[in-house]
DNA sequence: CACTTTGGTTACCGTCGGTTACCAAACTTG
DNA sequence: CAAGTTTGGTAACCGACGGTAACCAAAGTG
């Protein structure tokens, strides 16, 4: 191998192009739908054929699991960026770290991760999808213990409970949000992320 | 016409055959889910040929509809239903209803509801569909506004706001809950309810 | 320079949603 | 009751699409 440093390698130039396929497919699902994006579709817009891309994915379902565990990636990116902001309380965190994650659920290329795929994943329920799911659980139950324990949440509250029925009414947001309305995205993240939190706090 | 009474109108009996699909497409989908279900075995199932289907419904997807709007109906009556029971408050009669909601949505054969169909009829957006989801949305908006009239419930709540925010805790039980779990859907749903009017008791 | 590996192509298959042509039995009507 | 006509079904087929097999050219390798 000649290994002269900035050539990349093999390996280097099949992830890129694996990762090309995923952006391609991921944009098309976001706007077309999952169902109404032939896999020649995407084939063609990146000039090759059909075939040609089960080099670098097992299935069409397979394409749409590295969507979503890309944008699954993004979600936690967000939230763990904004969890790290500098706050007086726990709370405060929280609440900054679910309207980061309201916000970004809007976002027009994220969206379809949960009409389309969610539901998709159910039966074979990848291993990398759940881990997507609980990092995003196990980083929200931090924090509402870590509120727990500086007094700023209530103390009678179940870290597990309370973040089950607060993501809901988060996650519900991408579900029924339309960019068509009139409400912007940050506007209805800080309502919605209020009224969810209102019952915990100390 | 004869119209002997107790013998079926040709529209009785086309409208018996209609719902005899909808029952049995129903309960495949929800075993099996709707892409695995062809049509063919729906219509073998019934005995006939999959063409035939194509007299009652017109497509796989309109067929998907119906299911919909019978699950959604007895989603709708149930909590009619319970809103109904003598209680003291508007927010305990919310608190029943919406218990109510959760129980009957974990059911196995309302499950696939919210899995399969509700992403799916994003695009068409059929009439039908709306209009159940509005009827649900409005039926709680009411329990919220009666609750905020009898002072059962924060007078600076918006029952836009809270609906959604509530409804969204809610469905998201219908999304996550699996029956193989410990707990049963009884209690789940007491505790979640719980905490999801929480900050909206006066 | 043989020879293997890689990444692509063409041609094809099976499944499935949906349609068309047709047919038999049940109504309707003069 | 005989002659249309409507109804509800069948058999055969079509086109789209996910996925596969056979093959091939170019790059990598001893």
């Amino acid at each position: 191998m000649k290994a002269i440093s900035g050539f990349p390698t093999k390996q280097e130039m099949r992830d890129h192009k694996r990762r090309e396929i995923v952006r391609c497919a991921s944009e098309k699902f976001g706007t077309e739908g999952y169902e109404n994006v032939p896999l020649d579709a995407i084939a063609a817009e990146l000039g090759v054929t059909k075939a040609a891309l089960y080099n670098y994915v097992s299935s069409k379902n397979d394409l749409l699991m590295q969507c979503y565990e890309v944008g699954m990636d993004r979600l936690i990116a967000s939230v763990e960026q904004a969890m790290d902001m500098p706050s007086d309380t726990a709370a405060e965190r929280l609440r900054i770290a679910l309207e980061t994650y309201v916000v970004t659920m809007t976002r027009k290329d994220m969206q379809y991760l949960w009409n389309d795929i969610r539901p998709l994943l159910a039966p074979g329920d990848k291993r990398s999808v759940q881990t997507s799911r609980d990092k995003i659980d196990s980083l929200f139950r931090a924090m509402l213990q870590d509120g727990i324990d500086d007094g700023s949440l209530r103390a009678d509250l179940e870290p597990k409970l309370a973040s089950l029925v607060i993501l809901g009414a988060v996650n519900w947001v991408g579900i029924w949000f339309r960019a068509s309305g009139s409400k912007k995205p940050q506007e209805i993240a800080r309502a919605v992320v209020s009224d969810a939190m209102r019952g915990y706090l100390a």
